[in-house]
RNA sequence: GCGGUUAUGGUAUAACGGUUAUUACUCCGGUUUGUGGUACCGGCAAUUCGGGUUCGAUUCCCGGUAAUCGCC
């Protein structure tokens, strides 16, 4: 099974499995192993909020997640390849990974101004049923592709697949992906289905680019002496919505391309996501890694390594920590309330992250209202650790046999059903 | 001591002879799922006190009290 084919550097080896298509592997990169599954700690801007790449290390985080629009936008991919890439940027050694840009045609586009997100309310009835338009959004897409406009100074920028790809690798990062468009949950099934083939087009030109920039790189490297630009993988996105056809026909589509791995993108219904998200890992090939890209629910982490999930990001830990919701075995808890401000115990008492070993609640509680930078700090370091931790246990579980077990005691206690 | 001015949620304010008394912050909660936004959504909470005029007063009148300014 060890290969370390074409694509130099990378390697992916499944270790264990479940019944199903859940299992542990370790992914070899030019920046390190991952183990997987593995939760990738968000840093769009080439940080994540308030910590240090050694705190990220030191809670457990194996790779982080930065975004090419907004690093385009702000300092420039120039600027980050200038200054050596991003791991020389943002002083991180481990694995590192870029997002194409494909959710920003959500987020600023049909989902601008709105709270629309990409996981729908189950139980808010009926789904609206609309095109993708929104008279406030700011990316415009076509067929060549996405016209953003700067939330920095509203000046426009046109993202190809192509553009993206050379952001991608002028950022440098270990993997990244495809340029795809992230659809609404609110959007119908027409436009799904639209939205899915310019998908698949966009993500053929974004390999047909990425080869010719990864063969292009490997002659430079015998040209310009000392200049050893790493290889770098690309991962194709999934798309389909909620409906399991269009998931299983975009995995087929994709898989059938020279990935180095896949994203599982878009758009979910609360109730069927797990659902969704196997019927797409079932027809991907299963030699490669599987990316769910911004889940990361305690649950979610279970159903989607189950479901044949290796790698989640997701900004939920760390945007909740910010506004004072933590995690704990117990639920959730919103370590702002008044009740916490007498109380002199760390957030859950055999958690072994930084902020629980070394602060109490009521410190936290008065940081976080004062708004005291250090109470983002150490609520995130909290909510990393619980989730980097928490798929780090369910890895655990695979290789000894007693993933089912976990999952049914922690849902229980952490869900409270 | 005399004269002027002012008095509205915890704070700062808006308004009018008839509203469910405005708004912001605070306070009390909730929501956040490939980070536009330390953001969004709820909720609690007030007409200084006592008289009078009026169908009806937070509003107009008189008095008390308090603050503040000026004068002695």
């Amino acid at each position: 099974m060890k290969k370390d084919s074409l694509n130099n550097g990378f390697n992916f080896e499944i270790k264990a499995k479940l019944d199903g298509l859940g299992r542990a592997a370790v992914y070899s990169t030019p920046h390190g192993d991952i183990q997987t599954p593995a939760f990738v700690t968000v840093g769009t801007k080439a940080a994540v909020k308030g910590l240090t790449p050694e705190m990220i290390s030191d809670l457990g985080g194996q790779i982080f997640l930065a975004n090419t629009y907004h690093l385009y936008l702000a300092p420039g991919d120039d600027i980050v390849a200038k200054s050596g890439g991003l791991h020389k940027f943002a002083n991180w050694s481990g694995p590192m990974m870029t997002d194409s840009g494909g959710f920003q045609v959500l987020s600023l586009g049909s989902a601008f101004g709105t709270n629309v997100s990409k996981i729908a309310k189950s139980d808010s009835g009926f789904n609206q049923v609309r095109k993708n338009e929104n008279k406030s959004s700011i990316a415009k897409i076509t067929e060549d592709g996405v016209e953003f406009r700067s939330i920095k100074d509203g000046s426009k920028h046109f993202f190809t697949p192509e553009k993206s790809m050379q952001i991608q690798q002028n950022l440098g990062a270990d993997m990244y992906f495809a340029f795809d468009e992230c659809t609404s949950s609110q959007a119908s099934y027409e436009y799904q289905i639209e939205a899915m083939g310019r998908t698949h087009r966009w993500a053929k030109r974004s390999l047909d680019e990425h080869t010719r920039l990864e063969k292009k790189k490997k002659n430079l490297v015998n040209k310009v002496l000392g200049h050893v630009k790493p290889p770098q993988a690309l991962f194709g996105v999934v798309q389909g919505g909620r409906h399991f056809e269009l998931r299983k026909e975009s995995a087929q589509t994709l898989g059938a391309m020279d990935f180095d791995g896949f994203g599982i993108g878009g758009s979910f219904d609360k109730d069927d996501m797990d659902s969704a998200v196997g019927v797409a890992c079932k027809h991907l090939p299963e030699d490669k890694p599987r990316h769910l890209l911004g889940i990361g629910e305690p649950i979610d982490f279970f159903l989607g390594v189950e479901n044949g999930i290796d790698l989640f990001d997701c900004v939920a830990p760390t945007r909740m920590a910010r506004h004072g919701s933590v995690h704990t075995k117990d639920g959730k808890i919103n370590i702002k309330n008044a009740r916490f401000k007498n109380d002199f115990t760390p957030i859950e008492s055999d958690c072994g992250c930084y902020a629980c070993k070394n602060y109490t609640r009521a410190y936290i509680c008065h940081l976080l209202r004062e708004q005291e930078m250090l109470g983002a700090t150490l609520a995130s370091i909290h909510n990393l650790y619980f989730v980097v931790h928490l798929v780090d246990d369910i890895r655990a579980s695979i290789y000894d046999g007693t993933f089912k077990k976990f999952k049914d005691s922690y849902i229980k206690r952490y869900y409270k059903k």
